[in-house]
DNA sequence: AAACTATATACTTGATAAGGAATATAGATT
DNA sequence: AATCTATATTCCTTATCAAGTATATAGTTT
């Protein structure tokens, strides 16, 4: 069943800023390295774990891998995505990563144009 | 954080079997034995891991142990408990359930009345 | 109190996952 | 071709979980 698969994903809790982050457009790991404060190996695995099972869509763009949410999702996964965001609003980590980014965007968008 | 022991809670089909039927009422260890068809132990320990992370809540009726949706669930819960509504209509496993519960009722309803 | 019923717990085994350290690969630059 | 950068993979260790078997407990009936 698909809907294990997506529930597996999310009971992790970097997993679960990936997602959130990737809410707001694609992105590339040296990016997520740099708002969620880890290590390229944990980002680069958890990654690795969400595109395994289709939660995350990756296209190589040069050096840089760009990971993006499913072009089209499956009922489940939107519906799932949705409830995260909902969910998510409530929780300061959250917040905090939305703030990060709002704050490297400039700098996201010098270093070269995702998608 | 919260939301993730929900997702724990999520990622196994015995337990969003059980989940799902009890948003259609509280019900006792013994009928999710016949609705599941899974030993009694599988049940009963699937039940003590929702109960732990509070997403189920028990009380005892005579020998019955009557497992029930939480009172007051958080807005997390009942988020994820929607969002699994919704899903779960999409799959036989879930849709089979139900319609067992559906010709077990008036049995349930005669054994003793929950709640 | 002895037997019975419904449910829970302990123990064991095999599978999966998480994190870190080190290393490998792909593409870009010099 | 040598080097550099971004990312992925491998190996290792530790922790958690699922399922089954056997056993314990709580409450009920005789």
């Amino acid at each position: 069943m698909n809907l294990i698969r997506i529930y597996e994903c999310l009971c992790d809790l970097t997993r679960l800023r990936l997602l959130h982050i990737l809410t707001q457009g694609p992105l590339c790991v040296c990016h997520f390295q740099a708002l969620l404060g880890e290590p390229q190996v944990k980002i680069s695995k958890h990654l690795a774990y969400l595109r395994q099972r289709g939660l995350v869509e990756a296209k190589r763009e040069g050096n840089w891998m760009i990971y993006a949410l499913p072009a089209k999702p499956s009922r489940e996964l939107a519906a799932n995505l949705a409830c995260l965001q909902d969910c998510a609003g409530e929780h300061d980590v959250f917040k905090r990563d939305l703030a990060r980014l709002k704050k490297l965007a400039p700098q996201i968008a010098a270093d070269g144009p995702p998608g």
